[in-house]
DNA sequence: GACTCAGGGCCACTG
DNA sequence: CAGTGGCCCTGAGTC
């Protein structure tokens, strides 16, 4: 548990709550793009705009956002033939003007990521007029436009990174700002085997003891980042804030116990459960065939809620604390705080897992560094599933956020991303999606050899046998438990390359807001995104 | 009623 | 010949 650097960290926004468009980020000029209607500052505008998709030219909203017009014809196409493609590579071909044609799997897929709409494509094929999304096109040109006033040369940052704002307590895992894709490697390796305690690398006091006792208090004073922040960090200055509740009303140990909420069905550890040493090394090999220990173990490993939450609430305030009340933490700041201790949990989780710790460590690093972001996508849809209310966001925090408010004041990337994941979550819902399930999940998108981005697995077989194991204990229990279910296995594999989307689309926008030097450089998920676009 | 602008259609081009 | 992409048409919304 002692893990140097563990709350060293300085986190980034949550995946899935992540902000506006990275058109949002990326543009400085209203985004007018109509022919007739080409001012000398549209037309600079146009000039330097791309098409999130492959990097074209944008010629105007088209499905959602700003697009080429290539992009716009190959997206109605597609929706309008209803068109499935595959990809003969591994689904991650590159996407730029000049390559677009190569894969229109990887080009639909993208188009989708960046939040081009289907729905904005029409059945009945009627031309003219306008769609539903009007008002939205029109907000995000105001926010564009207001962005270029107040910030007119931000775009300018866009590639070179620029270190976020640092606190005094902005204490590193390493010394290194390195942009290079290995520093992530180090930090990585650095959090999940620390080698003695290098100076550089002391940790703010760790909050152990918050692992010894699962009582949970309320913050006793409501975290007021969150209170006064929120809304900017959805968009800019100037919009209304939207209320919330600070302090959740059933934030009591209990309601983190997933054994207890009534949409997780079956307990997370049986007591009836075989002990399973966490710290030594497996001596017994597994066995082949999945059985329902087998099922059992990975449940062992999975983390306490009320734990996470503790942590989470700790370091917030801690952060708070060391900063004073005159330097509030904007809700920015505090999503990337959230976000970067759960995925230092998901960094944990992955790292006591016995069938884990059987890898190599080269091959535990490629793998975590090409999954930790669908990891995160998960932990939350398994969060909304488990604790969410129905219209609201529920954070690891126990707060809660209406979605019908974030979508009233989000960018179109923010409203994808949101409407994308709670469709997701009504979709997993509407299947009884259960915390056996959500741990197998979770294990397939780890053990995942074939991921587009995985550096090459020394050990493939061993991650493929793994893999298959689960996905076979994943098969018998959804068998055993809804045995009139007989195609929720087939259903919830499915759900994966949806949830891969999304961990798409949040890299993508979270890469965007890096480069604008938004978010604090040395986070641990800035050093993975860096990775991966490096 | 003129204007705006986003979705649809057309068609030359390409591999 | 299917797919692409640039250009133009259409028509609901806006002023």
């Amino acid at each position: 548990m002692d893990i140097p650097g563990y709350y060293a960290q300085q986190p980034q926004p949550p995946a899935h709550f992540s902000g506006s468009h990275p058109e949002d980020l990326l543009t400085q000029e209203g985004s007018s793009t109509s022919r007739e209607q080409k001012t000398e500052a549209d037309s600079r505008s146009e000039s330097e705009e791309s098409c999130p998709v492959c990097g074209d030219k944008v010629s105007g909203y088209h499905y959602g956002l700003l697009t080429c017009e290539s992009c716009k014809g190959f997206f109605k196409r597609s929706v309008q033939n209803n068109k499935h493609y595959t990809c003969s590579e591994q689904q991650r071909c590159p996407m730029n003007r000049s390559q677009r044609k190569r894969c229109p799997f990887c080009r639909f897929q993208k188009c989708l990521a960046v939040g081009m709409k289907k729905e904005a494509v029409r059945a009945d094929r009627m031309r003219g007029g306008r769609n539903k999304f009007g008002p939205l096109y029109r907000r995000d040109r105001q926010m564009k436009q207001q962005k270029a006033n107040t910030d007119p040369y931000r775009i300018k940052m866009e590639t070179r990174q620029t270190p976020g704002p640092q606190s005094p307590n902005d204490h590193r895992i390493s010394g290194s700002t390195s942009n290079t894709s290995s520093s992530a490697a180090f930090h990585l390796s650095h959090i999940m085997y620390p080698s003695g305690m290098e100076q550089s690398c002391q940790p703010m006091p760790l909050d152990c003891t918050m692992n010894n006792h699962r009582v949970l208090s309320p913050p006793s004073v409501p975290f007021r980042g969150l209170c006064c922040g929120f809304p900017e960090y959805l968009q800019d200055k100037g919009e209304p804030s939207f209320s919330y509740n600070p302090v959740p009303t059933h934030f009591s140990a209990h309601s983190f116990t997933p054994t207890c909420t009534p949409t997780s069905s079956p307990c997370s550890t049986p007591s009836s459960a075989p002990a399973i040493s966490q710290a030594g090394t497996q001596t017994t090999p597994p066995p082949t065939t999945p059985s329902p220990s087998f099922l059992i173990q990975l449940l062992e490993g999975e983390q306490d809620e009320g734990q996470l939450c503790t942590k989470v609430l700790a370091s917030l305030q801690r952060e708070q604390a060391n900063r004073g009340k005159h330097d509030c933490l904007n809700t920015f700041s505090i999503m990337c705080k959230i976000a970067d201790q759960t995925l230092f949990g998901l960094v944990e989780w992955a790292r006591n897992s016995n069938l884990f710790k059987e890898l190599k460590v080269d091959d535990q690093m490629s793998l975590l560094q090409s999954c930790w972001s669908e990891l995160l996508v998960l932990d939350h849809l398994c969060r909304q599933v488990t604790y969410g209310k129905e219209g609201c966001i529920y954070l690891v925090t126990g707060q809660q956020i209406e979605v019908s408010t974030i979508m009233s004041q989000a960018g179109t990337t923010l409203s994808s991303l949101v409407s994308r994941t709670q469709d997701l979550v009504f979709k997993l819902k509407a299947l009884q999606f259960d915390r056996h399930e959500f741990v197998c999940l979770k294990y397939l998108v780890l053990f995942n050899p074939d991921a587009s981005d995985v550096k090459s697995v020394q050990n493939r077989r061993q991650v493929e046998q793994t893999q298959e194991r689960v996905n076979r204990a994943l098969m018998e229990h959804t068998q055993q438990s809804h045995p009139g279910h007989s195609d929720k296995f087939g259903q919830l594999l499915l759900r994966l390359p949806e949830v891969r989307s999304i961990s798409l689309q949040v890299e993508d926008y979270l890469y965007q807001r890096h480069l604008l030097g938004d978010l604090p450089c040395n986070s641990l998920l800035a050093e993975m995104l860096h990775a991966k676009h490096n």
